[in-house]
DNA sequence: ACCTGAACACCGTTCAAGT
DNA sequence: ACCTGAACACCGTTCAAGT
């Protein structure tokens, strides 16, 4: 007599985004992700493959999604502007998902990280709009030094690492301004 | 009788801080710094308030050593040149010291954190060479733009994000040279 | 004064037993 | 086929008992 399902590996990766949202990656036990979609712990193991797994799982729905919203927000065709609207938009889903983004970027253990695909299909569209900003061939270096800052902005605002005050939205739009005027100098 | 002392706060620090290196926070456990210090894990309540303290007082030493380093590198007295060293000497850092120095930024539980003078310290160097490359006014603005490219760059390359080909020396050199000469361009 | 074993409340994970 | 309780090896932390 077969046992009816209770869940779903779709329930169980959204329960644990908002379990990590809510709670942080120390607060995302198999234990609370069982109890929030009604089975008991041992029984993820029918879908999921452990607490790493689940991680994995997690990150790469978040990486898909911020995949998308970086090419809604790539729309005009002119690179400046376009990386000037990127840049707001990863700005605004890391505020929107803060501990997702953060997951996308941590040094986790090996087999826990999100999909090296999905990760390349994420540098693909800034590394197009780089490429037109800066001479062509320093279109990979140029995106880099973008998505370093971007990334570096966003985490140390989030880490709480902006200790003097002074105003982040101002030094946001500051820095990429900064940094396309660099880009975009011939350089000798 | 009082019974004689088997460690001290210095060498729980220090324990920790090699067991951190060698097998990441997951591994800093309170147990593996009892037997490297040569006592039980109850033990180690008499010296420190527990694992996010001991977190935290690792954070603490990385930062005083990170920040003597910065200093260090910032001699020429050319801000230009300086801050080209101070970048190359937080890499190298970083490089010697990974899981210390991802400690700095990571989003940790309220109460893990580095000491907030320090991390104020720590910025105080970059700041004031960010100030002669642009304009005075423009002085934190600048400096967060080198603080958190160079943070997303080694950050980046510790949680091997960079998955493209291509020299990461090369990137670095370029994208420390390509902002310089954005900060440095005068602003309409 | 410091150290210890025992205990408690948690984890992740495995597995035999149920339906 | 899926779910469950029990068990195991770990955690951090507290505390009474030893010296």
């Amino acid at each position: 007599m077969p046992a009816p399902s209770k869940t779903s590996v779709d329930a169980i990766v959204d329960a644990g985004r908002h379990i990590l949202e809510a709670d942080g990656l120390d607060g995302l036990t198999l234990q609370a992700v069982a109890e929030a979609v009604g089975v008991r712990a041992p029984s993820l193991y029918k879908r999921i493959d452990g607490r790493g797994d689940l991680v994995r799982r997690i990150s790469n729905e978040v990486a898909a999604e911020l995949g998308a919203t970086l090419e809604d927000a790539a729309r005009t065709g002119d690179p400046h502007a376009d990386l000037i609207a990127m840049a707001h938009a990863v700005r605004t889903f890391a505020h929107q998902h803060p501990r997702g983004y953060a997951l996308l970027f941590a040094p986790l253990p090996e087999g826990w990280r999100v999909d090296p695909t999905l990760n390349a299909q994420l540098s693909a569209t800034i590394l197009r709009a780089a490429g037109e900003v800066a001479p062509r061939a320093d279109a990979l270096k140029a995106a880099r030094t973008v998505v370093a800052w971007l990334n570096g902005f966003v985490s140390m605002e989030q880490a709480a690492a902006f200790r003097l005050s002074g105003d982040l939205d101002e030094a946001f739009d500051y820095g990429i301004d900064r940094i396309l005027a660099g880009l975009e100098q011939q350089s000798d």
